[in-house]
DNA sequence: GAGGTACAG
DNA sequence: GGTTCTGTACCTC
């Protein structure tokens, strides 16, 4: 992969502030093609062309698929277990995921989006809304420049779809999807418009941003099929019917933008860290060992993100796909005496919780910390003496140092200082390395 | 405000 | 034997 290019050779990044709306403007959506399967691929030239999927935590089940895959009608959710023998015969690799590497890949990507852009709110890990200005050029033709960059400088395939909505904009891009003839760039407003009209005629309602499968079916049940016909609805009624969320789908699919662009993230509202073992967990000791770590990942991530919680739950439940065991969902919740980001006081909260509730003889297959009542660290001054000793001494701050110098092995509190992985620890047999994050798994380049 | 439903990726 | 994880908004009570 390429270094990110100086900044010299781009327009200046996105400006913060709200996007104008105008017939100067539009919305594209820009998302990777099978981002999971391409970041892999990037890094291994043997994956062009066969059938690749990317497996879920625990190597549990299909999360992305390559072209080849989806023409073989796996579909996304598909158990690997079920998948496993037909795979061989189909020349099918399966990847573990690789989420460090994907997070890097995407960061480099959005970064370069930005910079094609009057405005850019990031989506998802591999999604961007841009806002487009006509003073750049055509917009068929900046979608084309923001594939050659991100193709250049990442290796990584994207497609664009240009339109006056962020719905349209979505139903944009996946026409530029399924025609490779368009190269990758779709402009709603570019094409004929018998000819859009056309294609929403023939595309279910369910192909659209917002409305998956049971929408879908109420939707269908008052005779409304196709993407036209939700066009040309009534609006007042899908929003009787339904509610405000689908009535915009309707307005924005007629032109009428009721979905801004939000180029600032909002703080977010709650946290969770959640995980299904490989092998059960029996037992309070065991159950409190793995609590006191996911709360550590939690408190870890929480002063990543510069925020406290006031709340914590902790969760355990046994296989809900097993009927011959002791079965055992257990939930509870406690106020942390401050809001806090502290993994010492976490980590405490969270075993102590845990402990007494755990059902004897349960095997518990998943288990996590879920963090509510979060507020932007330092926004509620603390008394000095409600601080923990480690608060005083920041052990949380040294802690997330060192993880992000050492690695998250490096160091851990009590228990989740173990040098040994615990035996539960998720299944990722078929991890590619950390090709851009750790010295230690760098891609090998060869010249000769 | 809690808990359930639905959706996205 | 084995089926992900994280986050938000809306609706109902």
């Amino acid at each position: 992969m390429l270094p990110a290019p100086p900044l010299t050779d781009h327009p200046p990044a996105a400006p913060a502030g709200h996007p104008p709306i105008g017939p100067e403007h539009r919305t594209a959506l820009v998302d990777v093609n099978s981002f999971y399967v391409s970041c892999e691929r990037a890094f291994d030239p043997k994956l062009a062309g066969i059938p690749v999927v990317v497996l879920s935590n625990n190597d549990g089940c299909v999360v992305a698929r390559s072209d080849e895959v989806k023409r073989l009608g796996v579909d996304n959710g598909t158990p690997w277990f079920q998948l496993a023998a037909r795979a061989k015969g189909w020349g099918m690799v399966a990847k573990s995921s690789n989420y460090e590497l994907y997070g890097d890949l995407s960061s480099r990507v959005m970064e370069l989006l930005g910079r094609h852009a009057a405005w850019q709110e990031v989506y998802s890990i591999d999604e961007s809304f841009l806002g487009l200005d006509a003073r750049r050029g055509a917009y068929v033709e900046q979608g084309r420049v923001i594939r050659a960059a991100v193709a250049r400088h990442t290796g990584l395939p994207v497609c664009v779809g240009v339109a006056r909505t962020k719905t349209l904009a979505k139903f944009a891009n996946r026409i530029a999807k399924q025609n490779p003839h368009l190269g990758g760039v779709c402009d709603l407003d570019a094409m004929p418009a018998e000819h859009v009209d056309a294609i929403m005629t023939r595309v279910p309602v369910t192909g659209l941003w917002g409305i998956a499968s049971r929408l879908g079916k109420r939707l269908n049940l008052m005779g409304i099929e196709t993407v036209a016909q939700l066009r040309d609805a009534d609006p007042v009624l899908i929003r009787d019917r339904f509610n405000v969320v689908v009535m915009r789908t309707v307005l924005e699919l007629r032109g009428i933008p009721c979905i801004e662009l939000e180029p600032v993230r909002p703080d977010k509202q709650q946290m969770i860290f959640s995980r299904s073992f490989s092998t059960p967990v029996v037992g309070a000791e065991r159950m409190a060992q793995v609590m006191g770590l996911y709360a550590q990942q939690a408190a870890a991530r929480l002063a990543k993100e510069h925020q406290v919680a006031k709340i914590m739950t902790v969760f355990a439940s046994t296989s809900r796909f097993r009927d011959d065991v002791v079965s055992s969902i257990v939930s509870a919740t406690v106020r942390m005496p401050n809001p806090t980001a502290d993994p010492v006081l976490m980590s405490k909260a969270a075993i102590e919780t845990i402990r007494a509730r755990v059902v004897d003889g349960a095997p518990y297959a998943k288990a996590g910390v879920m963090l509510t009542g979060l507020e932007p660290a330092g926004a509620a001054p603390v008394f000095d003496e409600f601080l923990s000793v480690h608060e005083h001494r920041n052990i949380g701050a040294l802690i997330g140092d060192v993880t992000t110098r050492f690695g998250t092995h490096a160091i851990g509190l009590g228990r989740a200082g173990l040098i040994r992985v615990p035996e539960w620890t998720m299944k990722r047999q078929r991890m590619s390395p950390r090709y851009t994050t750790d010295w230690d798994e760098l891609a090998t380049v060869h010249a000769r």
